[in-house]
DNA sequence: TCCTGATATCGACGGCTGTCGAAGTCGTTC
DNA sequence: GAACGACTTCGACAGCCGTCGATATCAGGA
């Protein structure tokens, strides 16, 4: 699945229409966020010094099997808002900053509407 | 249905670990949000002069029947993002901004992790 | 080269969810 | 109060999604 790009160019949900397109595209990402497993793993990533998270760390703080996991973490890949790379046997993921940051943008409501 | 407080009081994703319980109702939310149709509602709402449209200016949007827009306006109050009400023979809704203003700060990113 | 450990992919299964038509509720109007 | 219009609720059905065990891939070490 090609990496969204929604996220790039978003005016607030306020100024102007979504139109479906772009709609379809924006719900990937918040359809991605709807899963509290997802969401504690950003927590986890976000939270961690250094900025990047071991799989295994992650594994590790869930009751569930390390597919389900990786499973998870594709999602969140998939939708842009995590990277990862894999150094030597370990695979690091890291947040994508700017990701968060749009969709915090959009979701900001002008002080007058 | 009871209406959400998690976002009565959330730190951003970054600053604390979510736990599971939080992390389940935030997922809540950002679940209704994950739906192209309830993000146009969203839209259409926040973007309409006065802050509040009749269930009859949604439905005419979309290609749907009215019982399926219904039940994406049920998602959105029960998650706290909508609110109606009625006057006469006709229902209308408005946005509850401080929802999407605190979605907004909890995805915020401090500059420094 | 084989083995082992870390992660990803696959296939399957059960539960959730978006959609619809039908029926119900609530106001208004005649 | 009967009939209509606006909207909601109900029940059903198809497709999606989270989870698992099994299997594959890939890197490092003996």
């Amino acid at each position: 699945m090609e990496p969204l790009r929604i996220l790039d160019c978003s005016p607030p949900l306020v100024r102007e229409q979504l139109d479906p397109g772009r709609a379809a595209e924006l719900a990937r990402v918040f359809k991605a966020l709807g899963d509290p497993v997802r969401l504690r793993i950003l927590s986890i990533v976000a939270g961690h010094a250094g900025g990047e998270v071991c799989v295994c760390d992650i594994t590790g703080a869930f009751d569930l099997t390390q597919p389900t996991i990786s499973h998870h973490l594709k999602v969140l890949r998939d939708v842009g808002l995590l990277t990862h790379e894999r150094r030597g046997s370990w695979v690091y993921y890291r947040l994508v900053p700017e990701s968060l940051s749009r969709l915090s943008a959009l979701l900001d409501i002008p002080a007058t509407v």
